[in-house]
RNA sequence: GGUCCGGUAGCUCAGCUGGAUAGAGCAUCAGCCUUCUAAGCUGAGGGUCAUUGGUUCGAAUCCAAUCCGGAUCACCA
């Protein structure tokens, strides 16, 4: 139990044993007591005073006595400032909870707690190669399912590939048009970004067009709707719900090169999933769902045989769920998704990683299936998270301002090694090991950088700043942990020694630390924030740099003390470890 | 226009279920490598918490209004 559910439990009880009071523990704070004060946890006393107290001071005096009387092997002292009741714990506490927890690579996770989860992640259409945007995507979705995953969650990661529609049709029919024949192969480029490249090829050509069109005295309307190729793209995605062959097959070729082109880069960053939707799979569910909805009159036709649902006193719009020829959109084969995932993997909680562009669709998708009693409804769970922007504004295709996946990815590692070697502290590292730390320090700066700020809000990537390696990055943390690791290579660790000592300022610190790291991990889960994680080992980090540079290990003042402060190394390392590991980033023994 | 989200140091961000003198990192300046990895540590400067009003013993935090920025309101996904 944490230290902070302790002392609730006990003011309660203290308040019930003096006062015969029945309080709970939204009646009071709990602080960590700032640092200018004597003590180590704060009960701030105002809100008890309405309770009908005549002064702070006297309702502190008493509930610090009784405090300390009823649990003496933990609170030691006490001090009362302006109706704060500043608590001292005591040191044997805090080396209990150092001898029974530093060893254990799982401290702070909890047991499986039966309920299973879906964390659908990444999405991305199949025209285009990955961009910045989709990594924080990605990253925020792995690492929620890892936080899950050590709070008891059976988690399931899974995907939904948006494999058709307009968008997959403009690279196919740019590369009919401009391809002659060409294939990843034989122009030795990555498959996604060889599509990738037709899809721009297609919007060149499209804007040009239509320029040619108003030159003619089109509108721009006209023109854009009327240019040769966008009816080329509508006629292919006809072909294509018609499943007309050679359509079919240009399409299966040109996807299969951007999988290709996926896999490496999903390989390449660490993700993976556990489940795969095809939306060429998906966009036809629904229908079912449609006639329950029109069995139930929760929807309705309207004179052109397209069905609708009637929001407004919701407070948002009607909102259409079957086009007039009868093939469901976007809304409808989510609902249809939904209800799949529910089914197959009998899940408690589905949670979408989707950008909070589409806050208003995924509130509408929750609203209808509520609407529906569909089963799987109140499990809808949106992680909505702000877009990615550039110091100079936001990405554009259009205008080249997009940062690539594979680019951003290379050029980190990149730095990563013009680092590492000119600190030159690895040159006895084989070829192969440098590789993977390069790799390892790169990915883990970039990684800690999106991870770092609150998911819901926007944020600006700074190119320059995120391939800094000092302060607050990933690489920090890495580097706080290699030298611990340096430390215990270099000396031995003996468990017999029983340590009964005071203990110093920077070495209590590092334990005050310790100590919150299962409310942390909890605390992230419940909000499925990662940045709560990429905070707190951050401050854990810097309070161990502290202690080091303050004291010794190896030459400690005496064997004990020395031994104390291994297990404080082997204990920050420990959590240091299973917090990166929960935002995906691996540590280095050495760099 | 309706709805939603945001505005904290030069920059990027914490803090937001109300609590003590508003915190980090970067950048700037000043120190610390014969001593466990200086990708580190210590210190300094830097703030009208967008504005105004309200609630409260107490407001960056809650409420209202205003200003500024963004998203969204498709028979696209």
């Amino acid at each position: 139990m944490s230290i902070v559910h302790i002392l609730q439990k006990a003011v309660i009880k203290s308040l019930n044993n003096i006062y015969n009071l029945t309080v709970t523990e939204q009646d009071f704070q709990i602080n960590l007591t700032k640092n200018e004060f004597e003590g180590d946890y704060t009960v701030v006393l105002f809100s008890l005073l309405k309770k009908n107290f005549t002064s702070p001071d006297i309702l502190g005096i008493q509930l610090g006595n009784d405090l300390i009387k009823n649990n003496s092997k933990i609170f030691i002292a006490f001090n009362i400032i302006k109706g704060f009741l500043n608590l001292s714990i005591a040191d044997e506490f805090w080396i209990a909870l150092l001898k029974n927890n530093y060893d254990d690579t799982c401290y702070g996770k909890q047991p499986l707690n039966g309920k299973r989860v879906m964390v659908e992640y990444s999405s991305p259409n199949t025209n285009k190669p990955l961009h910045l945007g989709h990594l924080r995507n990605n990253f925020l979705g792995w690492s929620v399912a890892e936080i899950l995953k050590s709070c008891g969650y059976k988690v399931f990661k899974s995907c939904i590939v948006n494999d058709r529609g307009v968008h997959i049709c403009k690279s196919m029919i740019a590369w009919q048009m401009f391809a002659d024949g060409a294939t990843p192969q034989t122009n030795n480029t990555k498959g996604d970004h060889f599509v990738g490249e037709y899809y721009v090829k297609f919007n060149d050509e499209y804007k040009r067009q239509v320029a040619e069109l108003i030159e003619k005295n089109y509108t721009q309307k006209d023109a854009e709707k009327d240019a040769p190729i966008m009816k080329a793209v509508q006629q292919m995605l006809q072909d294509w719900e018609a499943g007309e062959f050679s359509v079919i097959e240009l399409w299966k070729t040109m996807n299969g090169w951007v999988y290709e082109g996926f896999a490496a880069t999903y390989k390449n960053i660490g993700s993976d999933f556990d489940k795969t939707y095809y939306e060429s799979n998906t966009y036809l569910l629904g229908k079912d769902i449609v006639q329950q909805g029109l069995d139930k009159d929760v929807f309705y036709r309207k004179e052109d045989s397209s069905i609708w649902i009637d929001l407004t006193e919701n407070g948002l719009d009607e909102k259409l769920v079957l086009r007039k020829d009868g093939t469901s959109v976007y809304i409808t084969q989510d609902i249809g998704l939904a209800q799949q995932k529910y089914e197959e993997y009998k899940i408690d909680e589905s949670i979408y990683v989707i950008g909070d562009e589409q806050n208003y669709h995924m509130k509408v998708l929750k609203l209808i299936a509520q609407k529906l009693s569909v089963a799987s409804a109140d499990a809808i769970h949106h992680l909505s998270y702000g877009m990615v922007e550039l110091p100079s504004g936001k990405m554009k295709s259009r205008e080249g301002t997009v940062v690539d996946a594979d680019d951003l990815v290379d050029e980190m590692i990149n730095t990563a090694r013009k680092h590492t070697e000119e600190l030159g502290k690895v040159k006895d590292f084989t070829a192969p090991e440098l590789v993977h730390l390069y790799k390892t320090i790169g990915l883990g700066a970039m990684k800690f950088y999106l991870l770092r700020v609150d998911p819901k809000k926007k944020m600006v990537f700074n190119p320059e700043e995120s391939i800094d390696f000092h302060g607050f990055t990933g690489p920090f943390i890495q580097y706080t942990y290699a030298r611990i690791k340096s430390i215990l290579r270099k000396e031995k660790f003996d468990p017999v020694i029983n340590i009964s000592t005071n203990l110093l300022k920077s070495e209590k610190d590092i334990l005050v630390a310790a100590e919150q790291f299962p409310l942390v991990i909890s605390e992230a889960a419940k909000e499925l924030d990662p940045s709560k994680v990429a905070n707190y080992i951050f401050t854990l980090a810097k309070t161990f740099n502290s202690f080091l540079s303050e004291l010794s290990i190896i030459k400690a003042e005496s064997e004990e003390k020395k031994q104390l402060r291994l297990q404080l190394a082997i204990m920050t390392a420990n959590i240091l470890k299973s917090g990166m590991q929960m935002l995906g980033i691996d540590v280095p023994e050495r760099m």
